[in-house]
DNA sequence: GGTTTTAGTTGATACAGTCAACCATTAAAG
DNA sequence: CTTTAATGGTTGACTGTATCAACTAAAACC
């Protein structure tokens, strides 16, 4: 029947998800200098997208508003991100990381980049790629909003 | 480079995770009862397995024994579970969703299990079982506690 | 019998997420 | 042009989640 393997999948998502997020708290917590998770998660979009802004963050984590302002005056006192306001619209304050801000990413990015890697130990490269692909269509099947 | 792959399939892996999250979020609140998230998964493993006990739901859920024993209180206030100390061992008690408590996890199980069907819509059951078998793959190479 | 383990409880604390009210600025409507 | 929306961001209050450490009681070990 495949109701319950379509459970089996959702339970096996869910315990992958569940090992990287422990890993990455570790790596955060003996590797991250007292920063938070959440801070390494804006931090990674901030160090890919120089000059994003909350309103950014907050489409792509689906977080709210008031809690990504916490999370970057947090990231911004720690001296890894600095904020200026947008020249044509002074709402809006422009993100960068800084220097240290792009090294703490990089180290961030070695951990996450560890436990991926290791997770699919053993996987032909064509292998990954078929993988990718249904996990796609599980993406697509679920991305009706 | 299988390295861009394997960081591809983690991040597509944590994107579905967190849209269950969400779903599993929403049917908590509209559908639960004012029951919590972390509640409405005890409560799935108490229903599967009677008789469980604390000890078994830190094993399977990784979480802190403080925190499960919190959840169990409330969901023994609530009337969902009851608990009765083990006869030769009565450091453990055993725990048993109610009738009330096997209707919630119904409930529950279903927008679970309407989550994971809408996931895999157009996956044959073959493809499921590749899909699963794969996942299983990558759940070893990361269960090297 | 005394020590060590184990199951569970409780307190303190920290992080994460949500809601609502608010300010400043810009865009839209009249 | 002026009034009214809407937008980006900030702050306060509150809830939920997780972790650590100290503790009780019972069992297991020796």
């Amino acid at each position: 029947m495949s109701a319950a393997d379509s459970s089996e999948v959702l339970e096996r998502l869910h315990s992958l998800v569940a090992r990287f997020h422990r890993r990455m708290h570790e790596a955060v917590r003996d590797d991250g200098d007292g920063i938070a998770v959440m801070e390494a998660r804006a931090l990674n979009h901030l160090a890919r997208f120089e000059g994003s802004t909350q309103r950014d963050l907050v489409a792509h984590t689906g977080r709210d508003k008031a809690q990504i302002a916490r999370i970057v005056k947090a990231l911004i006192d720690r001296g890894l991100v600095d904020s200026q306001p947008d020249e044509t619209d002074r709402r809006v304050l422009r993100l960068h990381a800084t220097t240290a801000g792009r090294a703490m990413h990089r180290r961030m990015q070695q951990h996450r980049q560890g436990f991926a890697m290791a997770m699919t130990h053993g996987f032909s490269n064509h292998e990954l790629e078929v993988l990718q692909a249904q996990l796609d269509r599980l993406l697509v099947n679920v991305s009706g909003d």
